[in-house]
DNA sequence: TATAATACTATGCGTAACGAGGTATTAGAA
DNA sequence: TTCTAATACCTCGTTACGCATAGTATTATA
Protein backbone atom coordinates (compact mmCIF):
# COMPACT_ATOMS: atom_id res chain seq x y z
CA UNK A 1 0.00 0.00 0.00
CA UNK A 2 1.14 3.72 -1.01
CA UNK A 3 3.04 5.11 2.04
CA UNK A 4 1.12 8.41 2.18
CA UNK A 5 -2.03 6.69 2.39
CA UNK A 6 -0.65 4.44 5.71
CA UNK A 7 -0.54 7.52 7.35
CA UNK A 8 -2.36 7.73 11.02
CA UNK A 9 -3.54 4.43 9.70
CA UNK A 10 -0.76 2.65 11.27
CA UNK A 11 -0.64 3.70 15.55
CA UNK A 12 -4.19 3.06 15.29
CA UNK A 13 -4.11 -0.37 13.71
CA UNK A 14 -0.90 -1.09 16.44
CA UNK A 15 -3.30 0.17 19.09
CA UNK A 16 -6.03 -2.17 17.98
CA UNK A 17 -3.90 -5.18 18.34
CA UNK A 18 -3.09 -4.02 21.76
CA UNK A 19 -6.99 -3.73 22.78
CA UNK A 20 -7.42 -7.68 22.45
CA UNK A 21 -4.46 -7.55 25.25
CA UNK A 22 -1.07 -6.86 26.05
CA UNK A 23 1.69 -8.01 23.64
CA UNK A 24 5.38 -6.35 22.73
CA UNK A 25 7.70 -5.10 19.74
CA UNK A 26 8.25 -8.21 17.83
CA UNK A 27 4.79 -9.76 18.20
CA UNK A 28 3.09 -6.77 17.51
CA UNK A 29 4.44 -6.53 14.34
CA UNK A 30 3.68 -10.09 13.50
CA UNK A 31 -0.33 -9.19 14.61
CA UNK A 32 0.10 -6.33 12.85
CA UNK A 33 1.60 -7.45 9.48
CA UNK A 34 -1.23 -9.77 7.72
CA UNK A 35 -3.18 -6.59 7.81
CA UNK A 36 -0.75 -3.80 7.20
CA UNK A 37 2.74 -4.21 6.12
CA UNK A 38 4.75 -3.00 8.98
CA UNK A 39 8.74 -2.82 10.22
CA UNK A 40 10.77 -2.12 12.69
CA UNK A 41 12.02 0.89 12.21
CA UNK A 42 8.16 1.78 11.22
CA UNK A 43 6.88 0.23 14.78
CA UNK A 44 9.38 0.99 17.46
CA UNK A 45 8.72 5.28 17.06
CA UNK A 46 4.98 4.29 16.73
CA UNK A 47 5.17 2.58 19.99
CA UNK A 48 7.12 5.74 21.45
CA UNK A 49 4.91 7.92 20.45
CA UNK A 50 2.08 6.20 21.67
CA UNK A 51 3.75 5.64 25.25
CA UNK A 52 4.52 9.48 25.26
CA UNK A 53 0.85 10.37 24.20
CA UNK A 54 -0.63 8.13 27.13
CA UNK A 55 -2.06 5.74 25.17
CA UNK A 56 -0.32 2.96 26.15
CA UNK A 57 1.61 1.95 29.15
CA UNK A 58 4.53 -0.47 29.43
CA UNK A 59 5.99 -3.36 31.69
CA UNK A 60 9.28 -4.68 31.28
CA UNK A 61 9.21 -8.70 32.49
CA UNK A 62 11.83 -11.07 31.94
CA UNK A 63 11.92 -13.96 29.36
CA UNK A 64 14.22 -16.34 28.73
CA UNK A 65 17.01 -14.55 30.35
CA UNK A 66 15.97 -11.58 28.14
CA UNK A 67 13.87 -8.18 29.16
CA UNK A 68 11.08 -8.23 27.08
CA UNK A 69 8.92 -4.61 26.97
CA UNK A 70 4.97 -5.48 26.76
CA UNK A 71 2.59 -2.67 25.80
CA UNK A 72 -0.93 -2.26 27.43
CA UNK A 73 -3.65 -0.03 25.54
CA UNK A 74 -4.73 2.65 27.72
CA UNK A 75 -8.71 4.46 28.09
CA UNK A 76 -7.41 7.07 26.62
CA UNK A 77 -5.77 4.69 23.45
CA UNK A 78 -9.36 3.38 23.22
CA UNK A 79 -10.61 7.22 22.51
CA UNK A 80 -8.08 7.20 20.11
CA UNK A 81 -9.54 4.00 18.20
CA UNK A 82 -13.01 6.05 18.81
CA UNK A 83 -11.56 9.23 17.46
CA UNK A 84 -10.44 7.37 14.25
CA UNK A 85 -13.22 5.70 12.79
CA UNK A 86 -15.45 8.86 13.59
CA UNK A 87 -12.76 10.26 10.96
CA UNK A 88 -12.99 7.45 8.62
CA UNK A 89 -16.73 8.05 8.38
CA UNK A 90 -15.44 11.49 6.80
CA UNK A 91 -13.08 9.66 5.05
CA UNK A 92 -14.85 7.11 3.30
CA UNK A 93 -17.49 9.64 2.04
CA UNK A 94 -14.17 11.30 0.42
CA UNK A 95 -13.63 7.86 -0.81
CA UNK A 96 -17.11 7.69 -2.14
CA UNK A 97 -16.67 11.02 -3.88
CA UNK A 98 -13.77 9.83 -5.79
CA UNK A 99 -14.78 6.40 -7.51
CA UNK A 100 -18.09 8.09 -8.19
CA UNK A 101 -16.08 10.43 -10.23
CA UNK A 102 -15.63 11.76 -13.64
CA UNK A 103 -13.94 8.12 -14.60
CA UNK A 104 -15.08 5.80 -17.08
CA UNK B 1 -9.97 15.67 9.58
CA UNK B 2 -6.98 14.32 10.81
CA UNK B 3 -4.65 15.70 8.97
CA UNK B 4 -2.00 12.61 8.63
CA UNK B 5 -5.73 11.15 7.33
CA UNK B 6 -5.71 13.76 4.43
CA UNK B 7 -2.17 12.34 2.91
CA UNK B 8 -2.68 10.64 -0.09
CA UNK B 9 -6.02 11.72 -0.47
CA UNK B 10 -5.90 15.17 -1.35
CA UNK B 11 -3.75 14.54 -4.65
CA UNK B 12 -6.43 11.90 -5.86
CA UNK B 13 -9.25 14.11 -4.72
CA UNK B 14 -8.27 16.89 -7.25
CA UNK B 15 -7.68 14.29 -9.65
CA UNK B 16 -10.91 13.51 -9.27
CA UNK B 17 -12.23 17.13 -9.55
CA UNK B 18 -9.95 17.52 -13.00
CA UNK B 19 -11.56 14.35 -14.35
CA UNK B 20 -15.26 16.03 -14.55
CA UNK B 21 -13.17 18.08 -16.61
CA UNK B 22 -10.93 21.62 -16.62
CA UNK B 23 -10.17 23.62 -13.67
CA UNK B 24 -7.95 26.49 -12.86
CA UNK B 25 -6.23 26.34 -8.68
CA UNK B 26 -9.34 28.93 -7.34
CA UNK B 27 -12.01 26.69 -8.88
CA UNK B 28 -10.47 23.34 -7.83
CA UNK B 29 -10.71 24.41 -4.09
CA UNK B 30 -14.05 25.56 -4.42
CA UNK B 31 -15.07 22.11 -6.03
CA UNK B 32 -12.94 20.07 -3.34
CA UNK B 33 -13.89 21.89 -0.51
CA UNK B 34 -17.41 20.43 0.46
CA UNK B 35 -15.79 17.06 0.75
CA UNK B 36 -12.40 17.85 2.14
CA UNK B 37 -11.01 21.22 4.10
CA UNK B 38 -7.97 21.90 1.68
CA UNK B 39 -6.15 25.47 1.37
CA UNK B 40 -4.25 27.34 -0.83
CA UNK B 41 -0.84 26.69 0.40
CA UNK B 42 -2.08 23.00 0.19
CA UNK B 43 -3.47 23.18 -3.11
CA UNK B 44 -0.83 24.81 -4.90
CA UNK B 45 2.22 22.57 -4.04
CA UNK B 46 -0.44 19.70 -5.34
CA UNK B 47 -0.84 21.35 -8.37
CA UNK B 48 2.25 21.35 -8.79
CA UNK B 49 3.77 17.19 -7.88
CA UNK B 50 0.47 16.51 -10.34
CA UNK B 51 2.18 18.17 -13.38
CA UNK B 52 5.26 17.04 -12.58
CA UNK B 53 4.02 13.98 -12.24
CA UNK B 54 2.42 14.09 -15.69
CA UNK B 55 -0.62 13.23 -14.11
CA UNK B 56 -1.83 16.49 -15.16
CA UNK B 57 -1.40 19.39 -18.09
CA UNK B 58 -2.02 22.65 -18.24
CA UNK B 59 -2.57 25.54 -20.56
CA UNK B 60 -2.65 29.09 -19.28
CA UNK B 61 -5.77 31.49 -20.91
CA UNK B 62 -6.45 35.27 -20.63
CA UNK B 63 -9.41 35.62 -18.48
CA UNK B 64 -10.70 39.63 -17.56
CA UNK B 65 -7.26 40.52 -18.68
CA UNK B 66 -5.53 38.58 -16.39
CA UNK B 67 -3.66 34.84 -17.05
CA UNK B 68 -5.48 31.97 -15.69
CA UNK B 69 -3.63 28.53 -15.44
CA UNK B 70 -6.30 25.79 -16.32
CA UNK B 71 -5.32 22.13 -15.43
CA UNK B 72 -6.59 18.87 -17.30
CA UNK B 73 -6.27 15.63 -16.10
CA UNK B 74 -4.03 12.90 -18.24
CA UNK B 75 -4.09 9.05 -19.10
CA UNK B 76 -1.47 8.67 -16.45
CA UNK B 77 -3.70 11.29 -14.11
CA UNK B 78 -6.83 8.71 -14.58
CA UNK B 79 -4.34 5.72 -13.68
CA UNK B 80 -3.23 7.13 -10.59
CA UNK B 81 -6.85 7.11 -9.76
CA UNK B 82 -7.02 3.67 -10.58
CA UNK B 83 -4.60 2.97 -8.88
CA UNK B 84 -5.88 4.82 -5.97
CA UNK B 85 -9.13 2.84 -5.94
CA UNK B 86 -6.92 -0.19 -5.48
CA UNK B 87 -4.91 0.66 -2.43
CA UNK B 88 -8.39 1.78 -1.31
CA UNK B 89 -9.51 -2.08 -1.09
CA UNK B 90 -6.60 -2.37 1.15
CA UNK B 91 -7.19 0.31 3.27
CA UNK B 92 -10.85 -0.89 3.72
CA UNK B 93 -10.00 -4.27 4.92
CA UNK B 94 -7.39 -2.48 7.90
CA UNK B 95 -10.61 -0.10 8.21
CA UNK B 96 -13.20 -3.30 8.83
CA UNK B 97 -10.36 -4.94 11.33
CA UNK B 98 -9.63 -1.73 13.55
CA UNK B 99 -13.74 -1.61 13.91
CA UNK B 100 -14.01 -5.34 14.53
CA UNK B 101 -10.96 -5.45 16.84
CA UNK B 102 -11.44 -5.91 20.54
CA UNK B 103 -13.31 -2.41 21.50
CA UNK B 104 -16.34 -2.98 23.12
C1' DT C 1 -12.60 54.23 -0.91
C1' DA C 2 -12.18 50.34 1.20
C1' DT C 3 -12.95 45.54 1.48
C1' DA C 4 -14.03 41.21 -0.19
C1' DA C 5 -13.26 38.00 -3.73
C1' DT C 6 -10.28 36.27 -7.23
C1' DA C 7 -5.66 34.26 -8.49
C1' DC C 8 -1.02 32.67 -7.84
C1' DT C 9 3.51 31.99 -5.28
C1' DA C 10 7.23 31.32 -1.54
C1' DT C 11 9.03 29.88 3.06
C1' DG C 12 9.34 27.18 6.98
C1' DC C 13 7.51 23.86 10.58
C1' DG C 14 6.08 19.48 12.34
C1' DT C 15 4.85 14.74 11.64
C1' DA C 16 5.49 10.19 10.05
C1' DA C 17 6.96 6.10 6.98
C1' DC C 18 10.87 3.53 6.15
C1' DG C 19 15.56 2.00 4.50
C1' DA C 20 19.80 1.10 6.58
C1' DG C 21 22.33 0.21 10.25
C1' DG C 22 23.52 -1.37 15.15
C1' DT C 23 23.41 -4.71 19.37
C1' DA C 24 22.63 -9.17 21.47
C1' DT C 25 20.85 -14.03 22.32
C1' DT C 26 19.24 -18.68 21.07
C1' DA C 27 18.05 -22.67 18.08
C1' DG C 28 18.79 -25.46 14.34
C1' DA C 29 20.88 -26.74 9.94
C1' DA C 30 25.03 -27.42 7.03
C1' DT D 1 31.55 -26.51 14.50
C1' DT D 2 30.20 -22.83 12.23
C1' DC D 3 26.86 -20.26 10.13
C1' DT D 4 22.22 -18.78 9.38
C1' DA D 5 17.68 -17.71 10.85
C1' DA D 6 14.77 -16.20 14.28
C1' DT D 7 13.94 -13.47 18.32
C1' DA D 8 14.23 -8.83 20.48
C1' DC D 9 15.14 -3.97 20.84
C1' DC D 10 16.71 0.58 19.17
C1' DT D 11 18.60 4.90 16.30
C1' DC D 12 19.56 7.92 12.34
C1' DG D 13 18.77 10.23 8.14
C1' DT D 14 15.88 10.97 4.16
C1' DT D 15 11.73 12.09 2.02
C1' DA D 16 7.05 13.55 1.66
C1' DC D 17 3.45 16.54 2.56
C1' DG D 18 -0.28 19.20 5.11
C1' DC D 19 -0.64 23.75 6.51
C1' DA D 20 0.12 28.37 8.73
C1' DT D 21 1.80 32.64 7.36
C1' DA D 22 2.94 35.94 4.27
C1' DG D 23 3.33 38.37 -0.07
C1' DT D 24 1.71 40.17 -4.81
C1' DA D 25 -1.82 41.84 -7.85
C1' DT D 26 -6.42 42.64 -10.01
C1' DT D 27 -11.48 43.28 -10.14
C1' DA D 28 -16.06 43.90 -8.32
C1' DT D 29 -19.04 45.80 -5.01
C1' DA D 30 -20.78 48.09 -1.10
Amino acid sequence: MDSQLKRGLLDVCVLSVLAKGESYGYKIISEVSPHVEISESTLYPILKKLEQSRWVTTRTAEHNGRLRKYYMITEMGKCRIREFLTDMEEFLKVHEFIKGGGLK
